[in-house]
DNA sequence: CTGTCGTTTATTTTT
DNA sequence: TAAACGACAG
């Protein structure tokens, strides 16, 4: 038997040995997906299939690094990768090189989620449209639903007066962006499927380098991944799709569901290959999960199983409030610590983030470590946003979207008024119409005289300097550090101003990679790559700690000991989802998902009253916990002098 | 132009 | 509860 079969059950190897023509594989939660996968690309490559012709679409970052790392340890000798990357990665990449047929120019800049909500506030502003009426992020949001539709401003047919504002805003905001010579997220995957519809000749030259596509977690594509992928795919139809429709939790994102229950249709001669066998819970806790899921009625039909051992119950906690069942939660885990587990091994998940306050609160009483996964993002940050709007603004003079950032932080005297003036004579480059309106200014040291100085002086240096002394040289020259301070003094957070100065020498760090570099050239690598990363690799100290995160961040993770918090009707499921049938669906895979985190041991929790913006709410317990068999189940009802509780649980 | 004050609103978010 | 935003006075 070849031996990169070796360890693989009957069904992966199905999977793996299918090369040839159409594959959907669903994978159950703990199927070993990403060892099906993996051990399938490094089963083609020594099967003699050049890597150059595979192109394996993931959704993060992460999955990308840890196939290309699972692969490279498969192979016995160095051989080229494959294609490997995020769908927006490979988009980009394509765009890098074809772009020129839709127009931009190549020095295009990415625009993240934060610009595009400042370019539609602006739009609607000039159009008079009160934000109060139309919530300017609803109103991003249908454009982007139109964007990965695929439906563009001249195809679209409003029908009502909404729909109508939401024309004429997007028709402005492609507009505009064009004109700055930006992209934003969507474009990445919409324009190559324009350029692949429109230039046959350009699809053909990738019909020939792909010849083989794996996508991971197909049920989570929308429309215009599902395109692209059909475009690229179409001439060789060695297309190989694995995911887990009962895992869709990204509807809200786009995701389309059908794309991966209607393959067998796109594809009739799929090969499809059900991977069942559960390899991470216990018996008890696969009960639980498919309990749930039966409940949903569109779904692949499909049985886990698995060979483990049936475990114990899952506990069902009812605690008088949050603080009651956060410290509920740090009793057990002071006693699984007791028993030999570590912090790590613990991991408490929410449906909302609001909710990790609590826990945190304990956690801390008690000293115990712990980290959030998720939350605030390390390129979300004010001081790490300010400091690549400087970096964008002097790449990309035409980004006035960066420029709107930063012209008056720190503050400089520089006010809407400014803008304006500016705005109205800019033609495309917003350094240039800086110049012009500061030549009509007669006084010698005005603000706006003082702002063009520094910005010649900024883009001087970082033409001539490695990224990182430009980096610094912005912070210096800006007085960075003391406009933090009068942040941070007003908020009274000093502590904040230490961390805020670390970030900014990670993103040094980070920039450090690129100082070899040509420095023009370095900046907009990073530049682009940064816009495609959501999380810094920070490098973190091994201290074990408890783990906190949504129920959405855990997806594709495992924990010997998961705490599922907060299972109360308002909360989980959601209030916003108990009205729409489709909706409720997703917040039932959500459950699912969630429950199937665990290895071994499940404590879910919910509590009597619990505080929601500062008012106490009654909930009911959740329904899914009526949805699970009963007999998984340890009942843990409220003691009726439940004011002992906090004691109680004291370690 | 800047800072303060009151009002409003409140999921989830791989890029 | 608290953050985020817009209105308004200095």
């Amino acid at each position: 038997m070849d031996p990169i079969l070796k360890g693989l059950n009957d069904k992966q190897i199905e999977a793996v040995k299918a090369v040839d023509g159409p594959v959907l594989v669903i994978s159950g939660p703990g199927s070993g997906k990403t060892k099906a996968l993996t051990h399938r690309v490094a089963y083609m490559m020594a099967n003699g299939i050049n890597p150059g012709h595979i192109l394996a679409l993931t959704f993060t970052n992460k999955a990308s690094a840890e196939m290309r790392d699972r692969i490279q340890n498969l192979l016995k000798r160095r051989m080229d990768m494959p294609t490997i990357g995020t769908f927006h990665s490979v988009g980009l990449r394509i765009l890098r090189r074809e772009i020129g047929a839709l127009g931009y120019s190549e020095n295009f800049s990415i625009s993240d989620s934060d610009d595009q909500l400042a370019l539609v506030k602006r739009i609607m502003g000039e159009l008079e449209i009160d934000p109060k009426r139309y919530n300017p992020r609803t109103m991003l949001n249908k454009i982007s639903k139109l964007k990965t539709a695929l439906v563009s401003p001249e195809s679209y047919q409003p029908k009502d007066f909404t729909e109508k504002l939401v024309a004429k805003i997007y028709r402005l905001y492609t507009d505009e962006l064009k004109r700055m010579n930006m992209l934003d997220f969507d474009d990445l995957i919409v324009l190559p499927v324009r350029i692949f519809k429109e230039r046959p000749r350009v699809l053909a030259k990738y019909h020939a380098q792909w010849k083989y596509i794996l996508v991971d977690e197909y049920q989570d594509t929308s429309h215009d991944q599902y395109q692209f992928i059909q475009l690229l795919a179409q001439k060789n139809r060695n297309l190989f799709v694995i995911g887990d429709d009962a895992q869709s939790i990204y509807m809200f994102r786009e995701a389309d569901i059908r794309n991966i229950l209607n393959f067998q249709k796109d594809y009739p001669d799929a090969k499809v290959v059900l991977l069942e066998q559960n390899y991470r819970s216990t018996q008890n806790i696969l009960a639980a999960a498919q309990g749930i899921i039966t409940n949903n009625k569109s779904q692949f039909p499909k049985t886990l199983w698995t060979d483990n051992s049936q475990g114990e119950r899952i506990v069902v906690k009812e605690t008088l409030n949050e603080r009651a069942e956060a410290n509920y939660i740090i009793s057990q885990i002071a006693a699984g610590l007791r028993q030999g587990r570590y912090l790590h091994d613990f991991t408490v998940l929410y449906r909302t983030h609001a909710q990790s306050r609590a826990i945190e609160e304990a956690l801390i009483t008690k000293g115990l470590p712990y980290q959030i996964v998720g939350g605030i993002k390390f390129y979300e940050r004010k001081e790490i946003k300010d400091i690549l709007a400087y970096l964008r603004f002097i790449h990309n003079p035409t980004d006035t979207l960066s420029f709107e950032r930063i012209y008056n932080i720190p503050p400089r005297g520089l006010g809407p008024s400014a803008y304006k003036k500016i705005m109205a004579v800019r033609e495309k480059n917003i350094f240039e119409a800086v110049k012009k309106t500061t030549a009509d200014e007669t006084k010698p040291d005005t603000p706006l005289k003082k702002f063009q100085k520094l910005m010649e002086d900024l883009r001087q240096t970082a033409s001539e300097k490695p990224l990182t002394k430009t980096i610094g040289h912005i912070v210096e020259k800006i007085n960075y550090e003391e406009y933090l301070k009068t942040l941070t003094v007003v908020k009274n957070a000093p502590e904040n101003l230490e961390e805020r100065m670390e970030n900014i020498q990670e993103l040094k760090t980070v920039a450090r990679g690129y100082d070899g570099l040509d420095p023009d050239e370095g900046r907009g690598r990073f530049l682009e790559e940064i816009a495609l990363l959501q999380d810094a690799d920070r490098t973190k100290d091994e201290t074990p700690r408890v783990n906190l995160m949504t129920m959405h961040s855990s997806k594709g993770l495992e924990f010997p000991v998961v705490f599922i918090v907060g299972m109360e009707e308002g909360l989980f499921p959601h209030a916003r989802s108990v009205y729409q049938p489709h909706e409720m669906e997703e917040e039932r895979r959500l459950c699912y998902v969630a429950i199937t985190r665990a290895k071994e041991r499940l404590i879910l929790t919910h509590t009597k009253y619990r505080n929601i913006y500062g008012t106490t709410e009654v909930n009911l317990p959740s329904r899914f916990l009526a949805e699970m068999p009963q007999d998984t189940l340890d009942y843990q009802f409220l003691d009726p002098n439940g004011d002992e509780e906090i004691i109680k649980y004291e370690i």
